[in-house]
DNA sequence: GATATCACTTAGAAGGAATACT
DNA sequence: AGTATTCCTTCTAAGTGATATC
C-alpha cells in the first residue's frame, strides 16, 4: 500500500518544513533527530519496551512546568477540533460547532456555592466528608494539607461489620446417563474432572467454545485435572475427538425446565435466594447499615477474556474460604466459615475499603468483595471524582496553552509529552500502561505502537487500534500541524511497525506532568472533564419544548454524543441485521398499502388524479418487482397464519377430544380458498387492473386511511434511523462514569422530565447525592 | 528508580425482567 | 395471549494509578 510511499515522502517534509519554520523549529528538529529513542541506543534495533526513560531529559520539562500559569489570559489555543469530531455522527449535535468558544467563568470562584450544595446534601446522609468543603481550587494560596491527608486516604472507616460472603452451591453431578464421549466411547471422569468438561459442554454453542485458543487452553487445563484427581478410564489425547453434545443437551433441558416452571414455583425460588442472600446483602458501616455489592464468591468455570486473549477458556479454579481474606472491625465478631473451613485470613485495615479478597488463579491478580455502588463511601469517591474534573475548568485552558507551546520543544521527550497530551485531551484517549506477554494485546495513548496511526498530510491522522476490551478505536481525524509533525518524527526510521510510538513517556511521567498543572490531575480526568463538558454543552442546545418523550430523546442524543466521545461500543446484538431487514420490508409494505389505497380513491374518484397531482404523484412510484414481492410475503404470511391458527385450535380440539382440523376440512379450504382469490386480484392489480373498493368505503375514509399509514411510516422510519444509530453505541458506560449526574438531574427538573425517564433505579440510587443537590440550574 | 503489589474505577456481555407488538 | 424486543441488572474482565519493595 502506499502507507510506506507516504512515509518517505512525509520524512522528506519534515527536513523541508523545518528549515522553513525558522530557526528554532529546524533547531529542534535536527536534534530531535539525532535523539534516538532508549531502545535504539542501547541495542540496536530491539522493540520498543524501554522502561528505563533517560532521566537527564527530565529534569528540565519538570522544572519548566513546574512554574504555575496562575496569571495567564486563558485564550483557547486549543484546535475547534475537539468539537468536530466529538459530534460528526450525530445531527442534533451539528449546532455545537458554532459555539465552542464559550468560556464564561473568568474566575472559579461561582462554584462554589453549589458544590457546597452538594456537600451539604452528602451530610445528610451522615457521609464522612468534612474534607470536602474545603477541596477547592484556589490553587495560588498553595499546599493544602487536608487534601494530601485525603489522597493518602488514611482512614476510610471506625467500625466495619460484615457476614462474609456466599460462596456458589457446590458442584451437582451430572445424571449417570449423560457423559462426555471420547471417540465415541463414554467416558467415565472423577467429579472434579467431569465438572470442568460440563463447564465446556454449557457453552458449546457460543464462540468462545469455537475459539481455538479457547479451545486449546481448555483442553490443557481439562487434561490437567483428569491428571490431578485419577479422573478418567479411556486415555484422551485428542481434542477433536471429544464429544460434548449429550452434556451440552443436558443443560439446553435444564434451561427449557426451569423455564417451564409456574410462576409460584419461580417465586418459591426467588423467595429461598433471597433468605441465602439476606445475610450477605448489607453491612455495617460506622455503624450505618450499608449494601454490599458482590457479596457473592465468583464461581469456577471457564475464563473468558475478551477479545484476543491468551489464556482464553483456562480453568478458572473454585475458590475456598481457606484462599479469602476477611477485612473487618477490629471489635467486630468474625462471621463463621462454612461447614469444614475456616478463613483464609482476618484483616483489620480501615485503610482501604473492602471487605473481602482472594486471589484469582488466571492472571494472579486479587479479587475484592466491596460496596454497591449505591453505599456513602462509592458516593463520595463518586463525588470527589467530578468535582477533580470540574476542577479542571478552571485549569484547562493553561494546560492547553502549556502543552501547545511544548509541542515544539527541543526535547525529545517534552515533544512526546505534549502530543500525548494532546490525544488524551482531544480524542479522549485513556492513558495506556504496559501490557504483558499473558494479556490481550490493546494499547492506549502511552502505548499506542508504530502501525496504529497512518499519517495523511497535511494533516489528518488515521487511528486504528484495539483499546480496553479490545473494542476497536478507528477515527479518522484532523490535528494540530504541530501534533501531525510531531508523529511524523515519532514514527520517523529506524522505528518500525512493532515500535512505541512514544517511547520517552509512560502513564507515570504523563501523570506526574499533569499533576505539575493542578493537583490530583491524572489522565483519566481528561474523560470525565471532557465527557461532562461535552454533556453540558449538548444540554445546552436543547429547546424546553415538546413532550417529556421528546425530551427524551433528545437527551439520549446528547449522551449519545459522549458516548462517541468516549468510543463506547456495543457489540451489534445477533439479529440486529435481521431486524433491520425486517423493518426495511415492514417500511416497503407500508407504501404499497398507502398507494394501493390512493389507487383506490381514484376508482372512486377519478378526476382527482389532476387536481390533486402531488397526492397522486407517487403511485407508480413502486417498482413492478417489488410490487410483486410484496404481493408474495402479504400471501404467503396470511396463509402461515391459517395454518398457526389451526394448530392453536387443534390443541384446544385435542383437550376436549374432538375431531381435529386438517388442510382438508372445510373451514380450512375456505379460508384458503379466499387468499387465493386475493392473490389473483393482486395479480390482476399488477398486470394494470384497478383495485377493488370495497362498498361502504368513501373517499374520506380512504384519506383517513392514508394518513394513518403515513404515521406509521414517519414512526417506523425513526425507529429504523434510531435502532441503526444505536446499534453500536453504548450509553448506559458513560451515563454511569463520565457525564456528572447532576448535569442530569438538572436537565430533569429544568425540563420537567421526571428523573425516572432519565436513571434506572440502580443509578438513582446510586446518584442519590445528586439527586438531592443538584437543581435546574446546576452547572458541570 | 524499576518493578511488584495493591486497590480502586470502568467496561461490555450475558441473562433475566419488563414492555411492546400483533 | 403469546412472542419478540428492549431495558435493566448482574457479573466479572480490564483498565488506571498510587504505594511498597527490592
Amino acid at each position: 500500500m502506499s502507507s510506506s510511499e507516504d512515509e518517505i515522502v512525509l520524512s522528506k517534509r519534515v527536513k523541508k518544513t523545518s528549515k522553513k519554520n525558522g530557526s528554532m523549529t529546524s533547531t529542534a528538529a535536527s536534534e530531535l533527530d539525532d535523539d534516538l529513542p532508549l531502545s535504539q541506543r542501547n541495542n540496536g534495533v530491539v522493540k520498543s519496551k524501554d522502561t528505563s526513560v533517560d532521566e537527564d531529559y527530565e529534569e528540565p520539562i519538570a522544572e519548566k512546568v513546574n512554574r504555575k500559569r496562575k496569571s495567564e489570559n486563558g485564550s483557547s489555543t486549543v484546535p475547534k477540533k475537539t468539537k468536530k469530531v466529538k459530534t460528526e455522527t450525530d445531527a442534533s449535535a451539528k449546532k455545537s460547532d458554532k459555539e465552542p468558544k464559550q468560556k464564561r467563568e473568568t474566575k472559579p470562584k461561582k462554584e462554589t456555592k453549589s458544590k457546597n450544595a452538594a456537600v451539604k446534601a452528602e451530610k445528610d446522609e451522615d457521609v464522612p466528608t468534612s474534607q470536602n468543603e474545603e477541596k477547592d481550587e484556589d490553587e495560588d494560596e498553595g499546599y493544602k494539607w487536608w487534601e494530601a491527608e485525603d489522597v493518602d486516604g488514611v482512614q476510610k472507616w471506625e467500625t466495619l461489620e460484615h457476614n462474609g460472603v456466599l460462596f456458589p452451591p457446590e458442584y451437582e453431578p451430572l445424571p449417570s446417563h449423560v457423559k462426555l464421549y471420547y471417540d465415541g466411547k463414554p467416558v467415565k471422569l472423577s467429579l472434579e474432572a467431569e465438572e470442568v468438561a460440563g463447564f465446556y459442554g454449557a457453552m458449546l454453542e457460543t464462540d468462545h467454545a469455537k475459539n481455538p485458543v479457547f479451545q486449546k487452553n481448555f483442553f490443557g487445563d481439562f487434561l490437567d485435572v483428569i491428571k490431578e484427581t485419577n479422573g478418567s478410564d479411556v486415555e484422551i489425547k485428542d481434542f477433536e475427538k471429544l464429544d460434548f453434545s449429550k452434556i451440552f443437551a443436558h443443560f439446553e433441558k435444564l434451561r427449557e425446565e426451569k423455564k417451564l416452571l409456574t410462576k409460584d414455583q419461580k417465586k418459591a425460588m426467588k423467595e429461598e435466594k433471597e433468605r441465602i442472600e439476606e445475610p450477605y446483602k448489607t453491612c455495617l458501616f460506622n455503624g450505618h447499615k450499608e449494601l454490599v455489592g458482590n457479596f457473592r464468591v465468583e464461581p469456577p468455570g471457564l475464563f473468558r477474556g475478551r477479545g484476543a486473549h491468551p489464556r482464553t477458556g483456562k480453568l478458572k479454579r473454585r475458590v475456598y474460604p481457606e484462599m479469602v481474606t476477611l477485612n473487618i472491625g477490629a471489635g467486630a465478631k468474625i462471621p463463621e466459615a462454612p461447614p469444614g473451613h475456616s478463613w483464609g485470613e482476618i484483616k483489620n485495615d480501615n485503610t482501604v475499603t473492602w471487605l473481602a479478597m482472594w486471589r484469582e488463579n488466571i492472571a494472579d491478580s486479587f479479587k475484592y468483595v466491596r460496596f454497591a455502588a449505591s453505599s456513602s463511601i462509592k458516593g463520595v469517591s463518586d463525588f470527589k471524582k467530578f468535582e477533580t474534573a470540574r476542577r479542571l475548568r478552571s485549569h484547562v485552558d493553561a494546560i492547553r496553552k502549556d502543552y501547545t507551546k511544548m509541542l515544539k520543544s527541543e526535547l525529545m521527550q517534552d515533544r512526546q509529552m505534549a502530543s500525548a497530551i494532546y490525544l488524551i485531551d482531544v480524542f479522549a484517549l485513556r492513558a495506556g500502561g504496559e501490557k504483558g506477554d499473558d494479556e490481550a494485546d490493546t494499547v492506549g495513548c502511552c502505548s499506542l505502537r508504530y502501525e496504529h496511526i497512518t499519517l495523511k498530510p497535511p494533516n489528518k491522522v488515521i487511528f486504528d487500534f484495539l483499546g480496553k476490551d479490545s473494542i476497536r478505536f478507528y477515527q479518522e481525524v484532523e490535528v494540530d500541524k504541530q501534533v501531525f509533525k510531531n508523529l511524523r518524527i515519532f514514527k520517523k526510521a529506524p522505528k518500525q511497525p512493532g515500535d512505541d510510538l512514544f517511547d520517552r513517556i509512560n502513564p507515570t511521567m504523563l501523570n506526574k506532568q499533569l499533576q505539575n498543572y493542578m493537583k490530583g490531575l491524572t489522565a483519566k480526568v481528561f474523560r470525565t472533564y471532557n465527557a461532562s463538558k461535552t454533556m453540558q454543552d449538548q444540554l445546552d442546545l436543547i429547546p424546553n419544548e415538546g413532550t417529556v418523550a421528546e425530551k427524551v430523546v433528545k437527551f439520549n442524543a446528547a449522551n449519545r454524543t459522549v458516548a462517541i466521545l468516549c468510543n463506547h461500543q456495543r457489540t451489534v446484538s445477533k439479529g440486529h441485521g435481521s431486524s433491520v431487514q425486517k423493518i426495511n420490508d415492514k417500511l416497503k409494505e407500508l407504501m404499497w398499502q398507502k398507494i394501493r389505497l390512493k389507487r383506490m380513491i381514484l376508482v372512486l374518484e377519478p378526476k382527482l388524479k389532476n387536481k390533486q397531482s402531488h397526492y397522486f404523484c407517487e403511485i407508480d412510484d413502486l417498482a413492478k418487482e417489488d410490487e410483486e414481492h410484496i404481493h408474495h410475503t402479504v400471501i404467503a404470511r396470511q396463509r402461515e397464519q391459517v395454518l398457526k391458527k389451526m394448530q392453536r385450535d387443534n390443541e384446544k380440539l385435542k383437550l376436549e377430544k374432538q375431531e381435529i382440523l386438517t388442510e382438508k376440512s372445510d373451514e380450512i379450504k375456505e379460508k384458503m380458498a379466499k387468499i387465493d382469490d386475493l392473490e389473483k386480484e393482486y395479480k390482476a392489480e399488477l398486470n394494470g387492473a384497478k383495485p377493488e373498493v370495497k362498498k361502504n368505503l368513501t373517499v374520506e375514509k380512504l384519506q383517513q386511511q392514508v394518513e394513518v399509514i403515513e404515521n406509521r411510516i414517519v414512526t417506523t422510519t425513526l425507529q429504523l434511523k434510531d435502532k441503526e444509530d444505536n446499534s453500536e453505541v453504548s450509553l448506559g458506560t458513560s451515563k454511569m462514569n463520565y457525564i456528572d449526574p447532576r448535569l442530569t438531574v438538572m436537565f430533569s427538573k429544568k425540563f420537567d422530565v421526571p428523573i425516572e425517564k432519565l436513571f434506572t433505579k440502580t443509578l438513582r440510587d446510586k446518584f442519590k447525592w445528586a439527586i438531592e443537590s443538584a437543581d435546574e440550574n446546576w452547572r458541570f
